[in-house]
DNA sequence: CAGCATCCGGGTGGATACTG
DNA sequence: CAGTATCCACCCGGATGCTG
């Protein structure tokens, strides 16, 4: 039996962050990659929308998906609920500064995914010609 | 019949890129946020790495994911896979350039999460103490 | 207008067993 | 070691109908 792999329970990586933290990444990233939060936060950029409003700027959510994903928004503090008891009642959804603050990463992925975006199609496009053919 | 909305077929919004753009980074967000992309390409980040030590970087990963997930990002051009036919056979994955680049701005967003994780926990305590009480 | 409840199909992802 | 194949549970997310 050789020691081919190390069964050291610490392994020999960077001291700190490589781990722990990869996971709190991976989830934020899971909250802001799940189909709609981006959508809806670059659709509050501009100022605070009333839902239906949301609904028709970002157009093919279901009234489910956008319930859920603003409830889950302004559960992380990202997105305050204002109601205005009127009838029709009104209610405005805006960013918080923090849910502001996320907008500069988002937009640089963003802006590394219009700049890449023909790249990785172009290797898609090769890898699926290859591998079928 | 009042007019509390507008009807008009175009947005008074940002002149351009406010609803394909958007479409084609919440594409990729889907992507990069599907759960297992970042702690790959973050493993990777240090060089290449064959298949179990990735498998035991990662840690909770199941080959199943990984295999698929490794497949994607090779589809994608991010990353590279080499075999060396030898007995037991090695393969090695590593980052293509386009896959370091894609580290710079998943950083950034590691960055605001690790910043503002602290933030979204005490707003999810203090919805969850609302909502519930 | 804003939003909840319900049903349900499809995809995601884990566990397991097997191959070269 | 590096996968492939299969089965299966879960939950994401759309459609619909109803409330205040």
């Amino acid at each position: 039996m050789e020691v081919t792999t190390s069964a050291l329970p610490a392994p020999p990586q960077a001291p700190r962050h490589d781990s722990v933290d990869c996971r709190r990444v991976s989830q934020l990233l899971a909250r802001v990659g799940d189909k709609w939060t981006v959508l809806i936060v670059r659709s509050l950029g501009g100022g605070p929308r009333r839902f239906n409003e949301l609904k028709r700027l970002i157009g093919g959510i279901s009234q489910r998906m956008l319930t859920l994903t603003l409830k889950n928004l302004e559960r992380d503090g990202l997105v305050t609920r204002t109601v205005t008891p009127s009838i029709p009642p009104r209610v405005d959804y805006e960013l918080t500064d923090l849910g502001h603050s996320l907008r500069k990463p988002v937009d640089a992925l963003g802006e590394w995914a219009l700049t890449n975006m023909a790249r990785i199609d172009a290797a898609r496009d090769r890898f699926d010609r290859t591998s079928e053919g």
